[in-house]
DNA sequence: ACCTGTCAAGTCTGG
DNA sequence: CCAGACTTGACAGGT
């Protein structure tokens, strides 16, 4: 089985990079002409553009297969009052983006923010959620990345849990497919266990991401190992092999706050969960403040502790 | 160079 | 019904 890690957004080893910097609402008001509007945003985004290409080279160059894309790449793009033809101007430079990430047979992926609720009691909030959800596709379209998929949880437990899933089942029915197929879903800390996911992923038949993490703070001590085979499962009908999400807690065991580098002792218990349990390939993405450093000390710590793997480059190991 | 305040957006709880 | 917590930064902008 090829495991390949993966890391979030900055790359720690390069300095003054960036694909994250942005235009507040509030200071693109106070800009006076439209011209200099646009020309605000069109330089963060292009800075932006260009150290996402800086990134990828470098995760090219360290062989590193698997990456998230920020949600702040485009400032203010989904901002219903701002709402900019971005499209317009950086067509070429996302196409390159998009050329280079195949080319290398990299994964990419992205975690549209928290305010996007599938399931909300609010129809204005779902609304907004499709909205900008299409705008995330059309990212993925402009890039031409057919594999990108959007990471999103279910969302609201108002009135209850049961009465929650089954919006969540009725309002994802409303929204466009060419959202539905790239969407998969994630068990939180909070409120729907990995079981609850698992569920509702293959009632609706979309792939579901196991965060170990989430599912050590919420669970009703289900096996992970029927957990893991399960989510693997959803994956059946994708060309893009299962993913988990992995964390380890800042303080203590519960602490929903991540840690700068990821527990190794505990992370080769959970490799070899997944050895026994499931016989694929899959992609962990990692996610410590440390991003990539924590990744790369993830796999020093592996040689250190002399798992039994095969070590593929820096990234990769087969187990 | 460093520090502080800001940030569009949701949900939930408690008063 | 409203205010504040949650969580958790990361960055812009001012000093």
């Amino acid at each position: 089985m090829i495991v390949r890690l993966g890391y979030v957004a900055i790359a720690l080893n390069l300095k003054n990079v960036t694909t994250s910097s942005t235009v507040t609402f509030t200071n693109y008001s106070k800009i006076k002409s439209d011209e200099e509007k646009i020309k605000k945003l069109k330089s963060v985004t292009y800075s932006n553009i260009e150290d996402l290409e800086t990134i990828l080279k470098y995760n090219i160059k360290n062989n590193i297969h698997f990456y998230r894309l920020t949600s702040k790449l485009i400032p203010l793009y989904t901002h219903p009052e701002v709402a900019w033809e971005y499209d317009k101007y950086f067509k070429k430079e996302l196409l390159r983006i998009g050329k280079i990430v195949k080319e290398s047979n990299m994964r990419i992926d992205f975690h549209p923010d928290q305010f996007n609720v599938i399931n909300s009691v609010k129809d204005k909030v779902v609304q907004d959620t499709i909205r900008n959800l299409n705008h995330a596709v059309d990212l993925y379209d402009l890039m031409d990345y057919e594999q990108g998929k959007l990471v999103i949880h279910i969302g609201s437990s108002a009135n209850g849990k049961e009465e929650s899933i089954n919006r969540f089942i009725d309002n994802l029915n409303d929204f466009p497919s060419r959202i539905r197929k790239r969407l998969i879903f994630e068990n939180d800390d909070k409120v729907f266990t990995a079981t609850d996911v698992l569920n509702i992923c293959e009632k609706v038949k979309l792939p579901m991401v196991l965060d170990l993490h989430h599912h050590k703070c919420k669970n009703n001590g289900e096996d992970i190992e029927n957990i893991l085979k399960g989510a693997f499962n959803t994956w059946n009908e994708e060309t893009l092999p299962p993913k988990v999400h992995y964390s380890s807690p800042k303080e203590g065991e519960f602490d929903r706050r991540h840690s700068d580098y990821i527990d190794c002792k505990e992370f080769m218990e959970f490799l070899d969960i997944a050895k026994n349990t499931v016989n694929r390939d899959f992609d962990i993405m990692i996610e410590a403040k440390k991003k990539d450093q924590a990744l790369f000390k993830l796999m020093d710590d592996l040689k250190v502790n002399k798992y039994n793997c095969k070590f593929i480059d820096n990234s990769t190991i087969e187990i």
